[in-house]
DNA sequence: ATGGCTGTTATCCG
DNA sequence: CCGGATAACAGCCA
């Protein structure tokens, strides 16, 4: 569930249930996820400790903890496939638990199939990122001025931590398509007025993905694939009307929702982008 | 069933 | 510095 209202969600939901709890017994089992720091300090910088508070920071979560009055940050970041969930303390972990611990009868389990993502001491990934696209510290000039800097197509960048933290894969076609801007469109070459549309379009994006994902009814442990899209996850009352989901992500070859052209899928450094063809200018 | 795809990012090249 | 390619990994799907 890895862009920023995937975890942005997750933290609303654990932060009461975290909040003020003592860490029992903590295992590390594949001690890759915690790199660079040693698993044996991750241990001992979490048993005993009290989870003070919990926040995000653009797809990452913070946890803080207080052990015997030292403060001390523990962060978290689910790569492709990551889960972060509590159960029960009698149940045995299941399958891909990278991390888990004990909170009295239940018990934390970060599980990650496929080891992308981190839980770690180590704070060094938050210096790269650049500002909350929901907070005042965004500023569309500041964005515009970065853009121009960039010969890079326009989605590529959007998809970059430094210039805006927390948007990924599926939001930057999102965005891109509510802005009809092109993907393809080479950064610097975009007029400030579609810079502040982008800008614009990002923030609204993020901020509707995370009021949807607020208001359902969510399965954090589930699992296989389409389950980290939690929006369209199961879970919805039976019957009755189906959600509308994406405007333009993994919706290759279906009408585009405002002018009823095919979408197209590209490839952009690597991963897919998605776009309608009409509402997004004619080419680059 | 085999190969291509997947929500991320660090790193290595030219 | 910039930008492209690859690797890390497991599972799903056609």
């Amino acid at each position: 569930m890895p862009e920023l209202p995937e975890v942005e969600v997750l933290c609303r939901h654990l932060a009461p249930r975290l909040c003020g709890r003592v860490i029992g017994d903590v295992v590390i089992v594949r001690e890759k996820v915690v790199r660079p720091t040693a698993p044996a300090d991750l241990r001992r910088a979490l048993s005993g400790a009290t989870i003070t508070g919990l926040d995000r920071r653009g797809k990452y979560l913070l946890f803080h903890l207080d052990r015997n009055g030292m403060e001390q940050c523990l962060i978290g970041h689910l790569g492709m496939t990551g889960r972060m969930f509590l159960q029960s303390a009698s149940e045995p972990a299941p399958k891909h638990t990278a991390v888990h611990f004990e909170l009295g009868r239940e018990r934390f389990i970060y599980r990650d199939t496929r080891c992308f993502g981190r839980f770690t001491l180590d704070l060094s990934g938050l210096e790269k990122l650049g500002p909350e696209p929901l907070s005042e510290h965004f500023r569309p000039e500041a964005f515009r001025d970065a853009l121009r800097k960039s010969r890079q197509p326009v989605k590529v960048k959007v998809m970059d931590q430094s210039l805006v933290a927390g948007v990924g894969n599926i939001y930057a076609s999102e965005a891109l398509h509510r802005a009809g801007i092109s993907p393809r469109a080479v950064a610097c070459r975009l007029s400030s007025a579609a810079c502040y549309r982008l800008a614009a379009a990002i923030r609204s994006i993020l901020g509707e993905a995370i009021e949807k994902g607020s208001g359902m009814s969510l399965d954090f442990s589930g699992d296989g694939a389409g389950d980290g899209f939690f929006y369209y996850g199961r879970s919805e009352s039976p019957g009755e009307e189906r959600e509308e989901g994406f405007r333009v992500y993994d919706r290759e070859g279906e009408p585009c929702r405002t002018c009823e052209k095919p979408i197209r899928r590209i490839v952009q450094a690597a991963r897919s982008t998605f776009y309608c063809p009409r509402c997004q200018g004619a080419g680059e």
